[in-house]
DNA sequence: GTGTGTGCAAAAGGTTTGCAAGAAA
DNA sequence: TTTCTTGCAAACCTTTTGCACACAC
C-alpha cells in the first residue's frame, strides 16, 4: 500500500506537479498488487465508481499520456479500437483472449526467450511486444 | 503478374461477387511481389492514384474485412489509431520502425521459433505476433 | 427477378485540441 | 503572479451503418 507522499514524490521527481487528480489516478493504478490492463474508457469508469469521484476525460487522457512519457506506464501493441495500457512496465508478453477482449500477463516462464538473430540495419531495438492470441478450446476460429 | 480470371475465380469460390471495384482491389493488393502492409487510406489512396479511379470508403472497408475474414489478408496487432493489414497471410512476424512508421516484414531467420511453453487453461493459442520496435540508433527514445 | 454489392451521407466511438477558469509553485 | 493543469465542448479521424440504387447471377 504506497502512501500518498509517495505519489507526491513520485509526480514532483518527474517534473509533474502533484495535483487532486493525478494523486486519484496513481492511487487507481499503483495501489494494487496485481498487475492492470486498461483502456482510458476503464479507468475512468474506475475512478467514478470506485472513487465516487468524477475527472474530466481529458485530463485522464492528458494523465495517462503523461505517465506513459514517464515510464510508469507501457502502451500495449494490440489492434483494437482502443489502446490497452498496463501498469506492469517491465519487459512481459501477453495473452489476448478473444473472448473476452481480455489481456493477461505472460509470465517469463510461459515463453522461451525471444531471440532476434538479425535486426534492421542502422536500427536499435527499442522493443519486442508477443501477444497471443487465444480464444476458447470449443469455438471455431473467426 | 496475376490475370483477372484467376482474381475471378478466386472471389467466386469464396462466394464473393466477381465485381470491378473487388477486382481493382485484387490488382492493387495481389498484383505485387512483395508483401503489401497497409491501412484502408493507403489502400483507398493507391486506388485513386495508380487506377485513376475512385471506389467508395464504405466499399474499400466491406472488401477489405471481407477478404481478411476469406483468410486473403491477415490483420496486425499495432497499436495505432487505424488498422493495419497484411497481404502476408502466412505466419511470420514484423519490424515496426518507429521513425516512419513503417512495418517491415520479419523473415524466419531474422528470429529464433517462438515456444509458448504454458497456455491459459482451456483455450486454445490461434495464433503468436510479434512486433519488434525499432528506431534511429543515434536517436532517444521517446 | 432476387439477392448481393456499392456509394453516399450520417452516425458512432475513441482521441485530441482550444481556450477560459482554476490550482500549484 | 507566473506557469502548469483542468474541464468542457468542439473538432477530428477512423470505422460502421442505413438506405436507395445498381449490378451479378
Amino acid at each position: 500500500m504506497l502512501k500518498n507522499t509517495e505519489f507526491i514524490d513520485k509526480l514532483r521527481t518527474s517534473g509533474l506537479r502533484p495535483t487532486k487528480q493525478r494523486l486519484k489516478i496513481c492511487e487507481v493504478l499503483f495501489n494494487r498488487e496485481k498487475t492492470f490492463h486498461f483502456t482510458i474508457n476503464d479507468l475512468a469508469k474506475t475512478i467514478s465508481e470506485k472513487l465516487n469521484e468524477k475527472i474530466s476525460l481529458a485530463t485522464v487522457y492528458n494523465t495517462v499520456h503523461a505517465f506513459k512519457n514517464k515510464g510508469y506506464l507501457k502502451e500495449i501493441s494490440i489492434n483494437s479500437d482502443k489502446s490497452y495500457f498496463d501498469t506492469n512496465t517491465t519487459n512481459h508478453h501477453h495473452f489476448f483472449d478473444e473472448d473476452t477482449s481480455q489481456l493477461i500477463d505472460c509470465h517469463a516462464d510461459y515463453i522461451d526467450k525471444i531471440n532476434i538473430k538479425k535486426n534492421i540495419t542502422g536500427k536499435k531495438i527499442n522493443s519486442v511486444e508477443v501477444l497471443i492470441k487465444v480464444a476458447s478450446d470449443n469455438q471455431t476460429q473467426n
